[in-house]
DNA sequence: AACTTAGTTTCAAATAATGAAACAAAACAG
DNA sequence: CTGTTTTGTTTCATTATTTGAAACTAAGTT
């Protein structure tokens, strides 16, 4: 029942404040994190001095804030390179991306969150809120269902428990028996829509990435937006999009996610 | 125990463990890291495995690896919107990178190191983390040498102190005096050259971005090759790449950095 | 079956973390 | 300029966690 940051030691408490400077989107005041923080005062002092000298956090000595260091952005090109289907994908994302002139995503799954690992702009950007490193909800984005259908029972059970579950748009599915529904269809079509059930205006088609075993890789998307086509539309670019999906599953199986034994 | 017997922290002692998991740039086995760790078996075993369970590290079950997991790349994105001069200094990169059809690089000072924050390809569009994240040598890049040679000294004698010296071609400056000689031609001239300093036939110019108060905030760089074109003709770019850097400097400044009192 | 090697658990002792409270230093009154 | 509040830092006895040698299990090899 450990959720991340509690009882699991000093580590994950030191990790949680982290979490709690990163979630602050912008240099934060000692004081500020104290409101938010369950430490008291001196422990969380400690913390935020231990994590500055390491370099995970950064200090402004003139306006006294802490931001997230430089460090990390250190340690996440490690993790994205040796972990995340980006640069095995690279080649695949950027020959779809040219080929079919829209905004297409990367993403894999972080516990129960969409995390956005690559990305490449249409020629005509549209302004959205995502980029590599960005995080969105799992239950309303095409990635998000296309990759969380394909989940074994279990740890669905798990993911959905920790959805929000919040009305972004008037097509948001806002129940566990809504989106289980959706994702049945997903299962039975093989990838997913989403019909602005995360923003409105904007639409997807989004593809799965699994071994050959079935397990979850990620998902890759085609974006656009309802002013400029239409979901049929979308459906064109299917093939180009399944035949990049399974290019990057099958070079990411030999190279990094090699199955058990099937 | 009497004296500063400073325990050296159990967060320290964690992120060592993570650097040293990054730095094999690839999915390591448990044996491996305990081979290099100074930390007996029992220990190391538990922080692998408090790492893990906070989605620091991730674990394949299949090969028994670790390798840095997703949390950190979710983490950096924080790190690089609210610290990095990255999101600021955009805009400008690309139209450098547009003017000058030339690679442009965005650096700041992570410690004694270069980081990379940005970077733009002649050709090729958005690359992300790729790029970003990338860590280099201070004393042997075009804009390595452009943020050191406008440190304080007593800052400078660190990095210095910091710096392997290592020689990477037969142009690298490999002693603190050559090196000194040339921080001091670069602060009268105001920007810094890459002469094949750190890879045969790259060269590069390099401007530093400061506040008005003269404090290094990063530096950002044209660089080509020698099989291509001159220092001379990247010369005739300098006005473009000064306007870029003091663009940034400026806004940056305002939005994020103010010195105390001017 | 005997022997290796890799990974996991145990438990008393050693060590580090905790947090109430005192302290210092600014910021802000009056 | 003096008292007051707000914010940031240090102290220290108590408490809880970390530590690591050794025992153990599992998997692979001869």
């Amino acid at each position: 029942m450990s959720e991340r940051g509690q009882g699991d030691g000093t580590v994950a408490k030191a990790l949680a404040v982290m979490d709690e400077i990163a979630a602050f989107g912008r240099p934060v005041r000692f004081a500020e994190l104290l409101d938010r923080s369950p430490y008291p005062k001196a422990t969380l002092y400690r913390f935020v001095q231990v994590l500055t000298k390491q370099g995970m956090l950064h200090f402004d000595p003139d306006r006294q804030t802490y931001a997230p260091g430089l460090r990390l952005v250190r340690l996440a090109h490690a993790a994205w390179q040796t972990f995340s289907l980006a640069p095995i994908a690279r080649v695949h994302v950027d020959a779809l991306s040219d080929a079919v002139g829209e905004t297409v995503h990367l993403a894999q799954l972080d516990g129960a969150q969409v995390l956005y690992v690559d990305k490449r702009n249409a020629r005509q950007p549209i302004e959205m809120y995502s980029a590599a490193g960005k995080v969105g909800p799992a239950y309303c984005t095409g990635v998000g269902k296309a990759m969380i259908a394909f989940l074994p029972e279990d740890q669905l059970k798990q993911v959905i428990a920790q959805q929000s579950f919040h009305r972004f748009t008037e097509h948001t599915y806002t129940t566990e028996a809504a989106l289980r529904a959706e994702l049945a269809a997903i299962r039975a079509r093989g990838y997913a829509y989403d019909r602005e059930e995360h923003e409105p205006g904007i639409i997807c088609i989004a593809y799965p990435i699994l071994t050959r075993g079935g397990r979850v890789l990620g998902a890759m998307s085609v974006t656009s937006s309802t002013a400029r086509t239409t979901l049929d539309a979308l459906d064109t670019h299917l093939p180009r999009i399944r035949t990049a999906a399974e290019a990057i599953a099958s070079e990411a199986q030999d190279w990094r996610f090699p199955d058990a034994a099937e």
